[in-house]
DNA sequence: ATCGCCTGGGTGATTTGTCAACAATCTCGT
DNA sequence: ACGAGATTGTTGACAAATCACCCAGGCGAT
């Protein structure tokens, strides 16, 4: 029944193409200098910047998953090796009895205090150096705009109730 | 020395970081949806893309993994899987004893070409869809333009000679 | 209370990626 | 011709991600 492909439209493939190489070698070169300089992986960093967000330092497991796009069996390995390494803790939640909070430790704070300058820096030299200011706004709108796109239920004529 | 961090301005901050967000989800969501649809990885996917653009669709090994930015024994790696699922081969390199080309096969042609509108789509409902042709256009040169800056010598102020 | 079932989280085996060291060319200067 | 050095690709040990499954606690109906 659907045999209509939809296929990109020139224009379309050449900014698809482009963004996803730039995503390719944006991710790859700032992860390796972030580790370089800071001994944290990107993964690390993510995590540490989502609990400094937060509050008061920590964040439920599987509410840190979603907003970072991961599964819950990743983060779990992955709070266990933060944990040895000093950077996170796990308390337990009182008020529900199988639930746990990851709290940033006074060493994650400064692992992320320390890593933050370069990587900014970074950043810089690598992106925004090269956008000007009113790209920089409209991308943001996009991003903002996508991203909560693909956070609404999935079929947007499913949903009937929500804004009404 | 460089005791200036040059931080981020909130404009700048808020757009690096729902920009991040947008690469989280997106590759995220596409990824799996890739996997599922199709059997196929990313990174499948990714290569496979980049050997059917070659003329001939084959690609040195090493010329391949800065393509996508990834390093050579991942490339090797990955590339000794594929070849186990029979998507591609390994081929020696005439002019160069040492070089090796990786070359995909039938098998491997037909496996983009099934998963390619399935991918499609996803990519239209995922963003495509959610951005203006207006914007499209700036972020496709955005992109390239970063890409150019990324791929040339590290420090531009090094580079005495390209443009003079 | 207790049974079913859902949810929040953990675990272990398998797959994938990284790092460091290696072999086999090639490239040059002499 | 020959040896130092740089390239190209491989390998194996280790780290990290995924998958499938488990367990414990909450939640609601009877």
């Amino acid at each position: 029944m659907n045999e209509t492909p939809r296929w990109l439209t020139p224009a379309e493939q050449r900014a698809w193409r482009s963004f996803v190489r730039m995503q390719q070698k944006l991710q790859g070169r700032l992860s390796r200098r972030l580790q370089a300089d800071s001994g944290l992986s990107e993964a690390d960093y993510t995590v540490l910047v989502e609990l400094t967000d937060a509050p008061d330092g920590r964040r439920r497991f599987l509410d840190l998953a979603k907003a970072v796009e991961w599964e819950k069996s990743r983060m779990s390995h992955h709070i266990t090796r933060m944990t040895k390494r000093g950077l996170v803790t796990r308390v337990e939640c009182p008020e529900d009895g199988r639930g746990a909070f990851v709290v940033i430790t006074p060493a994650g704070h400064e692992a992320i205090r320390a890593a933050a300058p370069l990587h900014v820096e970074a950043v810089r030299e690598m992106f925004l150096d090269h956008v000007t200011p009113a790209e920089l706004d409209m991308l943001g709108h996009l991003c903002e705009r996508v991203v909560d796109r693909l956070d609404a239920p999935s079929h947007p004529a499913e949903q009937v109730e929500s804004g009404a």
